[in-house]
Order: structure tokens, then C-alpha cells, then sequence
DNA sequence: TATAAATAGACTGACGGTCAGTCTATAAAA
DNA sequence: TTTTATAGACTGACCGTCAGTCTATTTATA
């Protein structure tokens, strides 16, 4: 087969590319590395070259998709002109990075990457995210304490905490929107769920009741409302 | 090979118990179908006898154990002179059922149970007993509500929250452990975080400040102690 | 031209799962 | 009482898949 060499970036971004690709519409175990290569075009001793395992190419991706989303969530706490609240609210949308108003995405997010056979490749995602983005979290805790309008006794811990919850939120998305996809009417019920999320992430941080909204209401409606097309 | 033929029920149990006891000691992945029928001297068909997959086997025994821990919280539910706090607090001492008392268990689970590699063994037994033990949560916090010690606007959903931030802190236990175990004097780390999870859980069910725990201290203490031997 | 980096792909071993058939106890028929 | 039929428990060879290994070979570089 004709040889085709890369520069040692190029290939394993490359690599990594497909990978996340792949990841995200068959579910991580469901994806050979042997389906990896082959779309490609490259030999396995290619991807072992660049990788030591198919866990160790996992880490790498989680890492490298991490890092993206901690540049989105580092401009919304850079902000200057914002208040703590409008930060946790703007960092989460980005964080949480399901983005609802594509349906499409979201679709081929249901059947793969939600899914109980995929908690590894979440897990990964969301231990690399914690890390990297935790410390963002709580300067915005911190900010709001100092602005009065959060208390807790453990700002830190509270960044990781509702970092946690929103992640537990998320692993239920996939029931919300079946849900919304048989009853339409369910709108409400799911919008309840949000709401308990949300009370909870409150007083966590001692926030008022109300102020945070991890998703975007109108987004949700117009969601839905594309759903029943 | 010497055919021996049992019950069906007493075969099922057999293999339902060995499994139970290589998912724990070696992980639900590295434990192999192949370990289970040699450890009991059967064949494979045996095993596709009374299981149609190793996922099916999995929800068998996340079902079976979580009934037995609902029969242990349901004593605690329905004892009538305690008061929702103990309840709550008593509880979550047995459906943890990480018996900090007993050390070698505990290194063995650390090993395997509280692995990345075992999210999935660890994840169905949180759905299974989630499931079950959800409604008897709901109705400690409900009691907490008619006693006025518990508020929360949200009480069966709060039932739900509060168990899986238990489960997303017993995910922690192991590092926690590693700490302890490295350095003896951390053990005020360890509480701190203890603390932040009980903080959060009375929080979002609306309780007073220092009611709510998870672990016994003496329990914690003594056991910091035996492990610094 | 020698050395290092990159790539190829055949091969291994483990593992989950399938399947056709065997053994045995018991019940029904002769 | 003997024979036949049926059901339930069990067997183990076999298959496909897949992560990971190993060695040869090609391309780039010094």
C-alpha cells in the first residue's frame, strides 16, 4: 500500500480526530481501534506508534477536548463587566456543551455517547474537565461571595460539587428527551427536573432561589418545539 | 466430566455468588465467564443456561444486592419513635455499605470495586438501588418535612439528589484512603471533605447546619487508627 | 550512507457468545 | 411393570471480534 507519511502532530491529531468522531456516534467500546485505522488508511502499528493503548488514546482526547472548552469558560470568567451569577449561568452553558439547539448533534449524542455502555468514555471526559475546569468555577464562586449574593463555607468544594451534579444531570438527558420525544406535553415535567437541578446548585452555593438556569429556557421551548416536527 | 445437576435456583445462586465475589475481588471487566464456570466446575452452557449475557448476570446480582440493602433501610424507615434526622443519618450508614469497619474488605474493594475499570459494575448498582431506594428516602424527608427539620420544595426529587451525591462521593473513597494512608495526619482532609458533602446534603433537603452524617466519626477515627498500624 | 522516525500488516491470545447435542429424572402410555 | 416421551440441566467444541505485539520495511534526516 502506498506509504504516506505525516509530520508527528499532523498524524496524531489526525488520529485523535476520528477517534472523537467515532467516539461520539458508536460509543467508545463499540468503536475498534481496527475501525479507527481503517478510515485512515493507516496500519495498526501506526495508531501503537502513536498511542499505547486504546485507553491511553481515550485519555489523550478527553484531555485535548477539556482544554478546548476550559479556553470558552476562561473568557466568560476574564470577563470584567459580568457578576458572578451571569458567569455560573454563561459557564455553564458552554460547559455543560450539549448544545440543544442542534438536534441532529444531539440525536447521535443520545444513541452513543449517552449511554449506559459509555460511561467509561464520560467518566473520562468528565474527570479531565473537573480538573481543568474547577479552579474556573470557583473564582466565580468566589467573585459572587465577595458580591454577596453566594455563601457557602467551602467555596472550592462547591465548585467541584455542582461541577459533579451537573454532570449527574446530564447522564439524564437522554431519558428527559425521550420523554419530550413521546409526550410533548412533558415540556413541563422536564423543565421541573432543570428546576430541581438548579434549586440544588442554589443552595449549594447559597445562591437565591431562581438565579442560576443551567439551560436557557427559550432554547428549551424552541427545542421542543422542533422535536415535534 | 462428572455431571452434577442441581436446582434451579441453587445453580443460578451459585453462579450469582461467585460472580459477586470475583466482581468485587478482580473488577466486572477483568472477571472473565470462563473464571466463573471454572471456579464452580460447569460448563459455558451452563452459564448461557440461566443468563442470556455477562450484562444480564450484572443486573441479576446489582438487583439481588439491592434488595437486600432496601430490606436493611426499610427497618430503619419503619421504626416509629425516630426522628427523620437518625433515620436519615442511619440510613445512609447501611445503604453506603461500605463498612469502613472492616479493613481488609475495604482494601479489596479499593482494588477492583472503587476502580475506573469497574464504572459499570459500580453504575448499575447505583441504578438498581437508586430505584429501590429512592421512595424510602423520599419518605425520611417527607418525615423531616412534617417534623419541620427538613425543607425542601422538591422532597421525592431531593431523595434522588441526595443518594447520588453519596454515590458520587463513595467514588471518592479510594482517594481518600490513598491520602490516609500516606499521610496518617490528613485525616482532618478527609473529614473536611466529608463535611463539604454533608454540608450539600443538608442543604439541599433544607436542614440545620451539622445534623446531617454520612460516616460515624468514631467509625472514621478508629478506623484512620487500625490502618496506621 | 548510516541512523532514526514512521509505517505496514501478519499474528496472537483472550474473551463473549452460539449451538447441536447429551444425560437423567420423571411422567405417561402400553 | 416395562417402555416411551418429554422437559430440564448440562456439555464443550467452535466462532467472530478485538486489543495488543512483533518484525520488516520504507522514508526522512544528519
Amino acid at each position: 500500500m502506498a506509504r504516506i507519511t505525516k509530520e508527528y502532530h499532523e498524524r496524531k491529531n489526525e488520529i485523535l480526530d476520528v477517534a472523537q468522531e467515532l467516539f461520539f456516534t458508536k460509543g467508545y467500546r463499540q468503536t475498534s481501534i481496527e475501525s479507527i485505522i481503517k478510515k485512515i488508511g493507516v496500519a495498526k502499528g501506526t495508531f501503537y506508534y502513536y498511542f499505547k493503548s486504546k485507553e491511553d488514546l481515550l485519555d489523550k482526547l478527553s484531555y485535548k477536548m477539556s482544554k478546548k472548552i476550559l479556553e470558552e469558560v476562561k473568557k466568560i470568567v476574564e470577563e470584567d463587566d459580568l457578576n458572578a451569577i451571569d458567569k455560573l449561568n454563561k459557564a455553564y452553558a458552554v460547559a455543560g456543551s450539549v448544545k440543544l439547539d442542534n438536534i441532529e448533534l444531539l440525536k447521535v449524542l443520545l444513541k452513543a455517547f449517552y449511554n449506559d455502555r459509555n460511561l467509561f468514555f464520560r467518566h473520562k471526559m468528565f474527570m479531565s474537565s473537573m480538573e481543568i475546569l474547577a479552579p474556573e468555577f470557583s473564582k466565580i464562586i468566589r467573585q459572587g461571595m465577595n458580591e454577596k449574593v453566594f455563601n457557602t463555607p467551602f467555596p472550592d468544594e462547591a465548585a467541584r460539587l455542582i461541577f459533579e451534579i451537573a454532570n449527574t444531570f446530564s447522564g439524564k438527558i437522554p431519558q428527559l428527551i425521550m420523554d419530550l420525544d413521546k409526550n410533548p406535553e412533558n415540556l413541563n415535567k422536564v423543565e421541573k427536573e432543570y428546576r430541581v437541578y438548579e434549586n440544588a446548585i442554589e443552595r449549594i452555593v447559597g445562591a437565591e432561589e431562581g438565579t442560576v438556569e443551567i439551560v436557557n429556557r427559550n432554547i428549551l421551548k424552541n427545542f421542543s418545539d422542533k422535536l415535534n416536527m
